[in-house]
DNA sequence: GACTATAATAGAA
DNA sequence: ATTCTATTATAGT
């Protein structure tokens, strides 16, 4: 048997490469909770000590600028574990595409979110009692049935560990946790910003990207004319390409006096997928209902389908799961 | 720099 | 918190 050589074996992967390896292991310990489509596994074991180490590195402060207050994390995640959460919390959640109707200039339209989204959390008047219900803050009493419409779902503990480290270097405390995902280009959000009463008047908000670089745009609100100061120019938005594992701390006045979006892009990253998760802290019941109307809503469920590498409708399997139960 | 195709942006509804 | 379309910008040759 002549000895196989080097040349040989690289040869030999080109035509038959190695089996991918998976990018994690499922652990068997599984978040679970009645308002759950199904578990959700609990964070790899490999990922904890990377994670707990981060941020892998110093944020910098961007305030350069009027209104301004960033703190960004280039990256915040480890890059030896960016690339597996992204693909664990891609495979392992659960999303939306939710419709929703909007009044515009008296005409009803129906609007179909360009992006998938899911959220976890309450709001301050709450907490999550050890056996699952909801509690009231203050009274430390099991929650009126009918204090919420929506039914609120705890912080998965995958979500939990993030938001704990989160936390830590951010100086801030978080009771949400909204994930999007941006399938391709064609996803989106349009400019806004978070400056809902519900979040409190200066609002800290933290913002991960995992998977492909997308374009992050801000741009300072209008200011509007007065006798005294005719209309200027606006000027140029800023522009972050965001990359795996980064994290932009927005704090202050950010979100009282600029918006940001993420725009459609052509072709390019079409099929690569990001995710963008955020924390933030909603101080009220009307935060808790807005984010679960406009982030899980009432319609069908879409996990990650591995062989076909798309968003497919899971409703049809989850309820063949109630059945069996 | 000009010309063209494609992409990004801005405004209206 | 959107989409459509017109306009402007960018990239390739």
């Amino acid at each position: 048997m002549p000895k196989r050589t080097a040349a040989a074996a690289a040869i030999s992967s080109f035509f038959q490469p190695a089996l991918k390896k998976p990018k994690y292991e499922v652990p068997s310990e599984k978040s679970n909770h009645p308002t759950y489509p199904y578990p959700i596994p609990y964070l790899p074991t490999p990922f904890l000590d990377p994670l707990i180490s981060a941020p892998a590195t110093e944020g910098k402060p961007i305030n350069d600028q009027p209104d301004l207050d960033l703190l960004s994390f280039q990256p915040f995640i480890p890059k030896s574990i960016s690339d597996s959460l992204f693909e664990f919390l891609r495979q392992e959640l659960f999303y939306y595409r939710v419709q929703y109707k909007i009044n515009r200039f008296g005409t009803e339209t129906t609007i179909n979110t360009p992006r998938y989204t899911t959220v976890f959390g309450v709001d301050s008047t709450s907490f999550f009692n050890i056996d699952g219900k909801l509690h009231d803050s203050q009274l430390k009493v099991p929650c009126p049935l009918n204090k919420y419409k929506c039914k609120p779902r705890p912080i998965p503990q995958c979500l939990d560990m993030l938001k704990k480290v989160t936390e830590k270097a951010a100086g801030e405390t978080f009771n949400f946790c909204l994930v999007n995902y941006y399938a391709d280009g064609n996803d989106s959000i349009s400019y806004h910003s978070d400056d809902e009463k519900f979040l409190g008047p200066n609002p800290a908000i933290a913002s991960f990207s995992l998977g492909a670089p997308r374009d992050f745009l801000m741009k300072h609100k209008p200011i509007a004319a007065s006798p005294t100061h005719s209309i200027q120019p606006e000027p140029k938005p800023l522009k972050f390409n965001l990359g795996p594992g980064e994290m932009i701390l927005m704090r202050g006045p950010t979100q009282k006096n600029w918006l940001h979006s993420v725009p459609k892009r052509a072709g390019k990253e079409s099929g690569h997928g990001r995710i963008n998760i955020t924390f933030r802290k909603a101080l009220v019941r009307g935060g808790t209902e807005n984010y679960y109307q406009y982030n899980v809503g009432s319609g069908d469920v879409f996990r990650w389908d591995e062989g076909r590498k798309k968003m497919v409708d899971w409703t049809g399997e989850w309820a063949l799961e109630e059945r069996i139960k």
